[in-house]
DNA sequence: AATATTAGTTGACAACGTCAATTAATATGT
DNA sequence: ACATATTAATTGACGTTGTCAACTAATATT
């Protein structure tokens, strides 16, 4: 009832976690684009012939979350599946040019939440939020 | 299939809204504790007799969330429902001491996270790291 | 040729939040 | 004072999303 009991580091993590997170952004990032299905789709448009496991793998998800949210994202029309023609266990997916429309369109309000955010920060501290923030999910990322 | 079509800046957003997000961290902060029960009852124990609505607002829930959120937490015995005695229609509801325990229990691990991010990070930049997240908060909550 | 491994899929399920309807308590208007 | 409106909270039905374990199909291994 009144003082935090938890630390100013862990409310400002939590809090820009929700805000850009898949709650945040009320819930969409774009049109009927999820955060998960977002992150999946840049990670199938940055590899080339992606299988479906590693869809999962860059989410985190196991791989029957990894075909789920394959399929989902087929059934829009923003990916499609293609067996391999080396090895027929696999699927190449890979991003239609409708996804990388929505994803595009995406980045655009994400940038635009974050420069208005940037906006009403002081000066000072918004010309390093930017780098902050690369360094940060460098790290992150391993 | 090759150059990334987002943004430096949604990428690195996104991944650290990912990584701390309720995704994250294996989609529980600690325990039995998903990261909307983490945020939801640090909002409880920062306000007073805080009624169930509040907690809604606060997460960007409807009431009916707000309502299921609270009552996981009670039922975990985390917080306590007690009814008004000004007004019989609001619930009051506040943290348990079983309540904070768990949720320094969480933020430790959050910042145990954290460091170890930070220690990752170029020394320069760590050093104005937690400055930048914390003028984020601030300007994402008003 | 028989067996093991691997990629992906599927059914049953649980968690979580929304919507709309409902209940119970208090305010407001005449 | 009494009828009506408003408000806080709850509940049932539902949709979405991800997990687990069992399964299929294709390729590797022995």
């Amino acid at each position: 009832m009144g003082k935090p009991i938890i630390s100013e580091t862990s409310r400002s993590l939590m809090d820009i976690a929700w805000y850009f997170g898949p709650k945040g952004l009320n819930g969409e990032c774009c049109d009927n684009l999820s955060m998960p299905e977002f992150l999946a789709l840049d990670k199938i448009s940055t590899s080339r012939d992606c299988p479906v496991q590693d869809v999962g793998n860059s989410l985190g998800f196991t791989k029957s979350g990894a075909t789920r949210i394959v399929n989902r994202l087929e059934k829009k029309g923003y990916v499609q599946k293609i067996k391999s023609n080396e090895d027929a266990r696999f699927c190449c997916v890979v991003i239609t040019e409708k996804g990388k429309n929505v994803i595009k369109a995406a980045d655009l309000r994400y940038v635009k939440q974050f420069e208005e955010m940037l906006s009403k920060m002081p000066g000072k501290i918004a010309s390093k939020t930017k780098e902050v923030l690369a360094a940060m999910a460098r790290t992150i990322k391993g």
